[in-house]
DNA sequence: TAATTTAACTATAACGTTGTAGCTAACAAA
DNA sequence: TTTGTTAGCTACAACGTTATAGTTAAATTA
């Protein structure tokens, strides 16, 4: 084992000051040809590299990013991450990982930790049970701190910082009207708990196009799937509803709000043998491997995870390197787009 | 914007020396009690929380794990992640995480960049480019500067690190039998290229299983599926040559080495309306989120992802914090198990 | 020759901590 | 009274770096 060797080090091998070393390996004329020439070569033949974290000490940045997610395992947060960190890399940043796991005890954790550690910003998307207590404080305190926050997907809007997000009520809207346009009028709607809010809007671009063709909701044909943790539970609720829903009313068409809940309909029609998409339709928000390999794949609305987590990035590291204002804040919007497969 | 105070401020503003700040914060009886509830007091009031970045100067620790991994957007490895994010995180350790893309050179990179950075060890899972190359130089230079290294899942075995991996064979093999039991004779094997060594290893066991049943192998029925950047083409080869296969041989099983590759197998049984597991009946590895929602939904061998990141996180942290020897290395083996639906 | 410039280096402080050693005044023991 | 002990504090060095401000000797200029 050969630990790293150290400017002082180098120094004391060489009798000359640490001054001189720093300043030669920086390729300073203050120090004279031959000399610099000379610590190089021995620099170079010992392997020398600065501690980053001296370096973090002395510039007060550390060219780390935090993110902080709710979920990894989930197809759209890992896309995000992965341009994240692609993004980053590119730019000389490192990313930490923090998974809130939907919990807002951890998401203030993870705040926490990320905030008075080794990073120099945080890009992070909101876990449901924050956006259900509408406790932002931690965020707040962190950007108070002067510690730049990007939101991306799940973001609220008074908060002093850049947000990226998708035109949730416009797609479903749009969506939804594909749906109609194929002369489907019976539509179920499968969304999340009212405090999730992008489930919300994407509720809310349904129902904007439900009354731009003078359809009249049914509240039956909206199914809020509870949240419970565990989703297996989560997907029994949806189950169960689903079925009585079927039994009891007509449906041609089903939107989802995300892939998983789409994915689950799924099971469900076929196992009531019902013909998708003749009978039922199913387009659904997130476009993720479950779409691609469901039996029949499905049409998705594209959130465009990877655009998502690039513009985050940039966002954050153009504040970071003082390309923009630290005092001003934008919002980007992505537009999502309809990716029709078999399903509709 | 309000910076964080240091013990200098504190000290400064209470007109006493730092030592005694840090000593009272310490609550070390070195400090009259008076002075150090002051002091206690003041720094609370004013949220003092120690910069971590000095202490990981003086300490010669982050408290941070790095981990390179081959992708993100991929259910194993996203398993894998947060598995060990959540044990790291729960023993005071922070996670960054650094992206090979399967190519060596963005490995070596990688491991630069963590390897004089801000981490304390390093967890991996080998690139299929370096698993090729069979270059492990900057492994090896890693742990020679006493930086510990866990290698999971793919791993090699001149290495003096811990280890994570899976019985891949025995697996495969078991798997093979029991399509053998139930009268499969014909079992067709989609895997991965020679140099990746779980691919292979997959491959033997299905050899081994054959041969304990005096089935010849025929090398028709083994479709080694080519690597290619970018999923799509990727995939087109394996439908071409699968379909070609099918066409030619008698095929009543398929095993797959993972669940994508199952899973475009039942696109292209599907297309041809060959019925599973009727006519065909498949097993694949990796336990994901495509063999659960496929139709019929995919029998699969998990290879427990959850335990594996965690069983790493915990080699490491016990080599960090010097609870076992920093020159012995274990290497761990987790049993895989077959989880039966409806495929098989 | 004396003053000034310049080349080539070194010393020091600082980033924020902590642990060790050192200091001072008060009190107790001899 | 002198010495010793202790409580309660402070000074200093170190972790590894860099930027600023010296320092020295030689070379140049007047």
């Amino acid at each position: 084992m050969i630990r790293r060797i150290t400017l002082k080090e180098i120094a004391s091998e060489l009798n000359v000051s640490i001054s001189t070393v720093s300043k030669s390996l920086k390729d300073s004329h203050e120090i004279g040809e031959e000399t610099r020439k000379k610590i190089k070569a021995f620099a170079k033949a010992h392997n020398y590299r600065p501690n980053n974290i001296a370096l973090s000490l002395k510039n007060r940045k550390t060219k780390t990013i935090g993110v902080i997610i709710p979920e990894i395992v989930h197809h759209f947060f890992s896309i995000v991450i992965n341009s994240i960190e692609k993004f980053s890399t590119e730019n000389g940043y490192n990313v930490i990982i923090a998974v809130s796991n939907e919990s807002f005890e951890k998401e203030v954790l993870n705040m926490e930790t990320l905030a008075n550690g080794h990073i120099d910003g945080i890009i992070m998307s909101i876990a449901k049970e924050t956006l259900k207590k509408q406790d932002f404080h931690h965020i707040k305190e962190t950007i108070d701190l002067g510690i730049p926050v990007v939101l991306f997907d799940r973001v609220i809007s008074d908060l002093k910082c850049d947000k990226v997000i998708v035109n949730d009520k416009q797609a479903a809207k749009e969506a939804t009207q594909t749906l109609i346009d194929d002369n489907r009028k019976n539509i179920l709607l499968l969304t999340s708990e009212d405090y999730v809010s992008v489930g919300n809007l994407r509720t809310e671009g349904y129902l904007e196009a439900l009354k731009d063709n003078d359809i009249i909701p049914d509240s039956d044909l909206i199914i809020k799937v509870k949240d419970k943790k565990g989703s297996e539970l989560e997907m029994s609720h949806l189950e169960d509803e689903l079925e009585k829903v079927l039994n009891t009313k007509k449906v041609d068409a089903i939107l989802g709000v995300n892939e998983i809940y789409a994915g689950s309909a799924l099971k469900v029609l076929k196992k009531n043998k019902i013909s998708v998409p003749k009978e039922i339709s199913i387009i659904s928000f997130t476009d993720g491997v479950i779409s691609r390999y469901s039996s029949p794949s499905l049409s998705t609305i594209s959130q465009h995870g990877e655009i998502m987590g690039e513009r985050s990035a940039k966002l954050l590291i153009d504040k970071l390197i003082g390309k923009t204002e630290s005092n001003q804040y934008k919002t980007e919007i992505i537009n999502c787009s309809l990716i029709k497969r078999e399903s509709s």
